[in-house]
DNA sequence: TCACTTGTAATATTATCTATTACAAGTGAA
DNA sequence: TTCACTTGTAATAGATAATATTACAAGTGA
């Protein structure tokens, strides 16, 4: 009932390479520690987010750096890149309405326009934040 | 990754509810037959629409009823009384960052008034749409 | 070559969702 | 009252998904 907590942590990931990029070796091993996690978690999470373009990375070499800056990252960009935008969409609709029953062949078509709208409101939200933001706002904490 | 079913059951069942009030004698295994799903997981929807004031049930009589009209019932309704609000949110924040890091400490706090604010559009657009809407599209399906 | 890295498969461990059985208890009609 | 029906709910099982872990192949640069 909740969304994965990979999105949060690829929220994590990103700040954090931002972050340090200039003080650290950012490795997985090195954001696992951070994030709390395993480094084989945060490797899957950093394939993802080079699959989608965010980060950039290169297989033994030390250094995993943004391929975007941060204001061109929105949040939007990184929910789908870690999977939460599926085929399926948000709503699980229930998966055996019965066809002889005039309510139950109609409901899912009934239903799925008021719902895709839901979730476009979500996504529109998630598409007006960018990861900029969420430094600024981890950088005012940070010195609080 | 998804919301449940229980919530589209949910509101196959307070429409089916209404669309047989008066040819049907409407039990949860009639209902069941509807939905196609198991005679108890409709009476555990049943049992939280009825906590939530959505519809009125009594042990032993037949007679399931709508509590309040159609248009006065939302989506966001249905969504929080089958407990798809929970107190963590929709977002799951991952639980052990690592708090002798600077992000680790502050990323929490720094996400979550923009994650909530997601949450908050995805409600909003809940909120807007009442169950006599769905009845309608509901109808016109049914007619086509 | 060496010490490091990432990539990925395989597996284990939970947690959650969904389904099912069984039975207690309420209700109204015969 | 008795009977045939209902809902309420506990207990359990099974399926699916989320998260964690181990192990090792393979890339990189000193």
């Amino acid at each position: 009932m909740q969304i994965t907590s990979k999105f949060t942590i690829a929220i994590h990931i990103i700040i954090a390479i931002d972050y340090f990029k200039d003080s650290q070796a950012v490795t997985s091993t090195f954001l696992s520690g951070s994030v709390g996690s395993n480094p084989v978690i945060v490797r899957n999470i950093m394939g993802e987010l080079k699959d989608a373009g965010i980060i950039d990375i290169s297989r033994g070499k030390i250094g995993i750096r943004l391929a975007k800056e941060l204001k061109d990252i929105t949040l939007y960009d990184v929910y789908k890149a870690v999977g939460c935008v599926e085929d399926n969409g948000l709503f699980h609709f229930h998966e055996n309405p019965n066809a002889n029953c005039p309510v139950g062949r109609t409901i899912h078509k009934a239903m799925s326009k008021r719902l895709e709208d839901a979730q476009q409101a979500l996504h529109a939200s998630l598409k007006s934040t960018t990861l900029a933001e969420v430094m600024s706002d981890t950088m005012k904490e940070i010195q609080s």
